[in-house]
DNA sequence: ATAATAGTGTCTATGAGACAGTATAGC
DNA sequence: GCTATACTGTCTCATAGACACTATTAT
């Protein structure tokens, strides 16, 4: 799936179309990743882009988000958020094109992303605030501007949300919990305080990790807090 | 000027149309108000509802909020921020309508607001989270939402943001600015802490508020910090 | 024992909250 | 003098930050 389906003017008249554009985030290993197609036609041919879809006049916007995150990952009961609406008129050189961006936050190993139409390629991209202005070049459309955006409210929202056990599987380390912390703050944190701040939010859920070389960490769960 | 140009179906084709609504919010006295007009025509005749503007498709979206705050209010160099886009189906009975809102901070004494097309009456409406509720029923399409969702938006960000000095005047008393913070807030603020707090944002303009029966205050501006 | 990570106790600095106090105008 | 509001000093308490310490596994 692709936003080339803006190319016909079959929707809502021939004037304007309104599209629905998600940026899909995860963690993995030591940074943030945010789901790219690269696309195989013009405009911006070999570009990457956010996955996104033609909103249809018969549903709604979380309908469409919704949608896409089916066709894209293949889960969609997951957290997902409005993040802005962008107006510019030529932010599609082809024809006005008014974009709702999404914010969805996964897990990765629920994972199973598939190339839509006119795709070549999916990948996880990592991001960070640092190379976030080096990635702009790369990707089409205003999306570059979006990725910013999103991380923004990201690295705001973690501190004083819980929208970080969204990134987490069903149980978790509070050592991996931390790491996800630090990743999407782009600092590190003391471990003590970190437990201190967090213990409100999660339970322990009887398991351990055992096998690794050091003591065995517990497993939690978030209590949904 | 109203929603009602949504009746024809010019813009952009049969099927969709996308408008602006924009939330004027102002303080006055002891309360923070909202403007609002009454709408002469169906749908929801006899209700209030929000300034707004079908977006024309030569026009970004920030361009139908200023072309809107001109029509209302004859102000256009104020603090406007996208709020959220509404995308249900039926939220217009007559045809599909997506709604981008905003929310605009101004000083009540720079606005003369006049009545546009179709609008029998424009009035600053006094709300706040306890009547938002009450006020609903009186609302057309689902503006009652979005002034409930605009509260408490300003009501997160005026902890932790520059945005009340937006509602201030040029030169104001710090009395007076701690009477919005806590109109916005709905609670009793501590004289001393709370210029402890706001010391960093504000500078002495010099002169003195005289003629009233106890110690004259001083003038601050704020220092756009 | 050693290495490596899990997990905890506590001191300190900062800042919000509470409250008491002083200052200066009109009457 | 009295009243009303402007303005300030300081104590307390909660919390974030820093750091040292103990615990438990594999090798």
């Amino acid at each position: 799936m692709s936003t080339d389906e803006l190319l016909k003017p079959k929707y809502y008249g021939e004037k304007l179309s309104v599209a629905v554009d998600v940026l899909i985030f995860t963690v993995a290993d030591n940074h943030v990743e945010v789901l790219l197609e690269k696309r195989d036609d013009e405009p911006f041919r070999g570009y990457y882009a956010l996955p996104g879809a033609i909103m249809d006049v018969d549903e709604s916007l979380e309908e469409t988000v919704t949608r896409c995150l089916r066709e894209e990952i293949g889960v969609t009961d997951i957290y997902t958020e409005q993040l802005y609406t962008w107006g510019e008129l030529r932010r599609d050189p082809r024809r006005r094109v008014l974009s709702v961006s999404y914010i969805a936050l996964v897990n990765k190993t629920r994972c199973h992303p598939v190339p839509g139409e006119r795709v070549s390629e999916v990948r996880w991209q990592e991001v960070s605030t640092a190379n976030v202005n080096e990635l702009r070049g790369k990707l089409a459309y205003d999306h570059g501007d979006m990725v910013a955006y999103a991380l923004e409210r990201l690295k705001g929202k973690v501190e004083y949300t819980s929208i970080a056990f969204h990134m987490m599987g069903e149980e978790f380390t509070l050592s991996a919990l931390q790491h996800v912390y630090e990743i999407l703050l782009g600092k590190n944190l003391y471990k003590a305080n970190f437990r201190k701040k967090i213990a409100e939010f999660v339970e322990e859920t009887g398991g351990m990790v055992v096998g690794d070389p050091h003591r065995p960490s517990k497993l939690y769960r978030w209590n949904g807090k």
